[in-house]
This record gives structure tokens, C-alpha cells and sequence, in this order.
DNA sequence: GCGTAGGTTGGAACCGCTTCCATTTGGAAG
DNA sequence: CTTCCAAATGGAAGCGGTTCCAACCTACGC
């Protein structure tokens, strides 16, 4: 392995004129620099990652760390994230935490300040534990997809698009409006359902329209969960003429519970997802869409600028627009729904 | 940030003392040891992972490559991986190469000895130029669905794979059948394509139905780039009664193009993906599967086993086996497709 | 011709850990 | 009470960079 010494040696130079070359310090005659491009290229000398880190005290990596890459909304923030980081310096190492130990353990390891330079955490908002922790050290953290009280996010409006998608719903002339979300999970703190669903509840207290709490259903966030919840929803003897479920996955587990009772979409059954993953598309899924690229994209601009000295390091709060997508899973209920309704 | 030197003074040993008890060497005294427990836990200690990787010449990070993060398939051999590596030591280095110089900037990195102990290339065999230079570095790597000489290979019989599939097709009493895949790429070597193809012309040979090269097209690996292919095929004045693709993806493009003309799916065309992404049991695709996560997770532990001395370090290829999974894409093609075909 | 400021340059010190060697310690054996 | 061996321990050296300071040029102004 060549070493800067090696190359110091070829150039006929110190070891410091070397390491102002790599380093685009000023400070060396053109002539020298050249001689030393010259030494480092015959040799095919790299630095040593590991001792400039060591030197440097930072270690050129940006740790990610996401729950569940079954997940294709998150899967899609990491590729924005990838994506962003791609033109600099930085590695990105990956992290997922599925249980509470991997997560303790993914931040305690960010508090090295020589393990990452920065951290950007999709999804999993840090307890205030953690965050005293981080703020401690010093890493810079981005947080997507959650919002933390003192660091920067990037997130997106959830009660808004809680009630874009009930609107639409309403406006369609839908009033038997069901919410399918996620389960509080106690491991992690999600509040994105729970603020999808505030919004539904929102609009539907906003437009006069009784919410049932029995339409209001939750569990794992998984499309056979959301199948199977559902087909209860849907067996009810008044069921639902719409379901709006706080993801495009649980919005397809819906649909399928539609399809195993021959339930006609949108003619007896209306369905709105939330993300528009990829799939929305060719299902023909009417969704509330979130530019998930694009955070992820942002979450890592966002945080090398905060690196550079330039950023905010605390508090700024990015809100990404959502759009409503029509698409063909909803359209106005059948007269048969509406009369479930009984006007009083 | 304290060190081990901090740690040693508190504990009232030397430093040497303190880095036995980190990496559990043996040669410390339980009382020792348990004196230098307290310390780091009172100090809240955490070994610098730059100066050990500088000290010991290793990074104690695997570095995983892969293409393109917009693939199902792919994300889920890179789920396999991060499963694999969750217990070990070894942090995961993620990078995705889109452009050949991004490969090339990508498997030169990998030739720092201290930047990752290992490497898994997922669907990017490398060129013989970078394995040379692999092996000259000596960094173990173990390759994913590609074959490399000389390099431990997690890999299907694409081969079989695509007889599998022909084979059916032509079961069900198809004769017209028609392969979509990926047009050959400069940039990568990605043969699995061609690979599927290849059985798919077997096994119509093996069955004495004569390929019609019209049959045959490839376009970028894309659901749209499909479904536009897909669309041609269709609009055809003697048209396949079957498709069969080489991705999922893509077969959801036929289904596209499919059902932009109305037609009826197995009625009318029958298809047949490859991968069984999570999706395709939710379309009732029809498809070959290969246990995708499974292929990461074997590759992570095979090239843990290398790191540990177990483990083959060259040409140990591991073939994993295929299973037709038939759904609801494909059924006998009707009389009238079958009219087509002049029995001479 | 000489002092001097500014531009170059060399290399020691240091980053925090591992490792190896020399030294100390603790006992068991004689 | 020695003697001796193995176990335990301390700490210097070294990993390969960066950085800072001192030393060395060089050319310019007087």
C-alpha cells in the first residue's frame, strides 16, 4: 500500500507539501503540484480514508437510518437521499432499526464523532433522551418525514392531507367515510396516520358530517393487515360507501378486500391511498401525493449545507406540498350507500 | 470526547490494559477487567472507530453496490443484505452506480484497504479490468445475481428460468409467445435478460414450435418502456397469445398495454413476469420467483464467513432455486389465437 | 548591497487506537 | 525462603493522514 510518504519521496517533496495537494491548500508552486500529480498518479496513491478521518476528526460518511425497507415510501426517500449526497464527498451508510435496541443502538453509535459527520433520520422522530444526546455531541441531524422540536425537518402538512382526501371524498357526495390507519406503535413514535386521520376527522366535522367511530379502523401497516381490516369494515351490515387509508400499501390491501367480495371500485366503493408510491399509478389509485424523492433529495442538500456552515442548525422546518391525484378508485356513491345515510 | 486514555487513568490502568478488555482479549484479570467495565461505563466511553480502523488496517464496513434503487428487485436483495449484516460488527456503505463512471469511482473506492473489509456487488459483475485490480487489493467480494469467474456468486439459472416459463405457457397449449425484456445495455453487462431468453428460445425449440424473431423485443427495463413495447406486439396483425417478460416490472407494462385494448387477461393474452415482487401477488401475476431477499441475505453471510477466514474466496457459485408461481395471468389461449398457428 | 515581507517548503507533533515487547506480579514447586 | 514460569500489565511504536511552525527562498524597495 502506497502511503504519502511514498509519494513525498517520488516528488522529492515533504510530506506536508503532498497533503496541501490533495487538499487544494494554497500555498504550493505550480510546479511543485504538478511534479506531485505527477508522483501520485504513477503510483496510484489514495489516501487512507481512515487516517484522514482520524487526522481530520471527521469521517466523510452520512449515516441514514430508516425503519423498514419494505416500506416503498421510504425505499424512495433513501433513493433522493442517495441521490442528493451523490455529487459530494460523503459515503452514506445505512441503517435500519426495527426494534427499539437497533434504534438505541443506531443513535448512540451516531454519537461518535467520528463515525459519521451527520445524520439524516427518515421516519423516526428522536425522543428527547436521544436528541439531548445528539445535541450533546454535536452531529448534525436532518429529520424527514417527522418533526423534532429544535432540529431541522422536512416534512409534509399530514392533517392537510388527512383532509384533502376526505374532501375529496366529500365533495364526491361520499358520507360513510371510513379511515384506515396505522396501530400506535409503541416503538416508534409514527404520527403521521394519526395526523392523516386528525385532518379526516377535520373535514368531516367541517362539512357537518357525522364522524362513526366504528368507520375508524387501524392496525399493522401492511397490505394483508389492511385487507383483512377491511373486509371487516366492508361486512359491517353499514358499511362504508369510502375508505381512506393513511398509505397507498394499506389502500391496496382495501382494494383487494374489494375484489374478494365483488365489490365493484369506485361504483360501490370509493378508495384513496396517501404517498403515490410508484404502483398508485397503474392500479389507477386516487391518492394524496407526496413528493417522496424529493425529501429525501432535500433532507440531504439540507444537511450537507448545514455541514458547510451554511444551514440552519436548528428548528427550520421544510413543508413539502401535496397534491390530490384522481385517479379511478373513487367517484360518487351509489344511490344504494347514500341511503344508508339517515337524514335527520 | 473522552479516550482510552481517559479510561485507563480513571481506572487506574494502562491503556494497553483497557484495549484488552475493549476487544476481549484474554490476558486481564476478572478484577482488571470488571475495574475497567466501570470506567467506561461511568465515562460513557466509545472506542474511536476511525483510529481503530487506522490501527487495525480495517474498516469494519462493508460496502454494498448496486444499480438503479428504482427496481424492486433490487431493494429487496439490498434488505437481504442489511438483514445479514444487523448482528455483525460491520457498518453497510450503500452507493448506486447509474453511470459507468459512477462504477468506476465506485469498485476503485472499494481498493482502499481501510474504506470497506468487503464487498457486495449486486447485478453489477465487474469488468475484467476491476477484478483484476479487486484481486490485486485482495478485498473480498462476493457478487449477486451476475457470475463472475473467480468470485463467489449468489445466482438463479436464468436459463431454466426462462424455460420455466415458456414451458408454462406452452403447457397451457401456447404456441404464439412472445419474450419482452431488457435492451442490451452498454454500460453494464446485465445479461440475466438474455439469460431468460435463451431459455426461452429452448424451450421452444425443445418443443418443436418455431420462434418467430418477431416475437422477440427488448426495450429499457421500465413498466411504460414495456407497456409501449408491449402495445406494438399487440397491435400486431398476427399477435402473441402470450408474453412472457423478463421482469415483473415489465410484465405489469403488458398488463398496461393490455389493458389499454381491452383485452382480457389470460383470456385473450396471457403473461408471465419473472422475480415475484411483493406486487405481483396483489395483480395475480403470474411469475417465476426467485427468493430475491434471500440472495442478500446469503450474500452477507458468505462474505462474513470470508472476513472470518471461513468461506471460500473464489469461484464458489451458489445457484438458487426457481419455482413458478402460477396465478391468475395465464390460462389456455382461446381458439381463435390458437387458429393462427398453421399446423403444416 | 541589504533588510524584509511574503510565498514555499519540510517535517514534528498529533489524532486515538492496537499490538508487541519488556517488566512486574503471583504463586507453585522445590 | 528461593527459584522459576506463566499470567498480567504498562506503555512505546506505529497506523497514515493533517496542521502548524520554523526555516528557507525570492524579489523588491531603499
Amino acid at each position: 500500500m502506497t502511503t504519502i510518504r511514498d509519494v513525498a519521496e517520488r516528488a522529492g517533496v515533504g510530506i506536508g507539501t503532498v497533503s496541501r495537494v490533495l487538499n487544494g491548500s494554497q500555498g504550493v508552486s505550480n510546479r511543485t503540484r504538478e511534479r506531485v500529480e505527477r508522483a501520485i498518479a504513477a503510483l496510484g496513491y489514495r489516501p487512507s480514508p481512515a487516517a484522514r478521518a482520524l487526522s481530520r476528526g471527521r469521517a466523510s460518511t452520512i449515516a441514514v437510518t430508516a425503519p423498514f425497507l419494505t416500506r416503498p415510501s421510504v425505499v424512495e426517500r433513501i433513493r433522493g437521499v442517495v441521490a442528493g449526497l451523490d455529487a459530494s464527498e460523503y459515503d452514506l451508510s445505512l441503517a435500519t432499526v426495527e426494534t427499539p435496541e437497533q434504534r438505541q443502538r443506531r443513535i448512540v453509535g451516531l454519537c461518535q464523532r467520528d463515525r459519521a459527520d451527520g445524520a439524516i433520520l427518515i421516519s423516526i422522530p428522536p425522543t428527547p433522551d436521544e436528541l439531548e444526546t445528539l445535541r450533546t455531541v454535536g452531529v448534525p441531524v436532518v429529520v424527514v418525514d417527522a418533526v423534532t422540536e429544535g432540529l431541522p425537518c422536512i416534512t409534509i402538512d399530514n392533517i392537510l392531507g388527512g383532509r384533502m382526501a376526505t374532501e375529496h371524498l366529500l365533495e364526491l357526495g361520499h358520507t360513510r367515510i371510513a379511515f384506515l390507519g396505522d396501530a400506535p406503535d409503541a416503538r416508534f413514535a409514527f404520527t403521521s396516520s394519526d395526523d392523516r386521520r386528525a385532518g379526516y376527522l377535520a373535514a368531516l366535522a367541517d362539512a357537518g358530517v357525522d364522524a362513526d367511530p366504528d368507520l375508524v379502523v387501524s392496525g399493522e401497516h401492511s397490505r394483508e393487515a389492511a385487507a383483512e381490516l377491511a373486509g371487516r369494515l366492508l361486512d359491517r351490515p353499514a358499511p362504508p360507501t369510502a375508505i381512506f387509508t393513511a398509505s397507498d400499501t394499506q389502500a391496496l390491501g382495501v382494494l383487494e378486500a374489494a375484489r374478494a367480495r365483488d365489490l365493484e371500485v369506485p361504483g360501490q366503493l370509493s378508495v384513496v391511498g396517501f404517498d403515490d408510491i410508484e404502483i398508485a399509478s397503474f392500479v389507477g389509485l386516487t391518492t394524496v401525493r407526496q413528493p417522496l424523492y424529493e425529501t429525501g433529495r432535500r433532507a440531504a442538500e439540507l444537511l450537507l449545507a448545514v455541514l458547510e456552515g451554511t444551514g440552519p442548525r436548528t428548528g427550520a422546518r421544510i413543508d413539502i406540498p401535496l397534491t390530490l391525484v384522481p385517479r379511478l378508485t373513487t367517484g360518487r356513491p351509489r344511490t344504494r350507500a347514500t341511503r344508508r345515510r339517515p337524514a335527520h
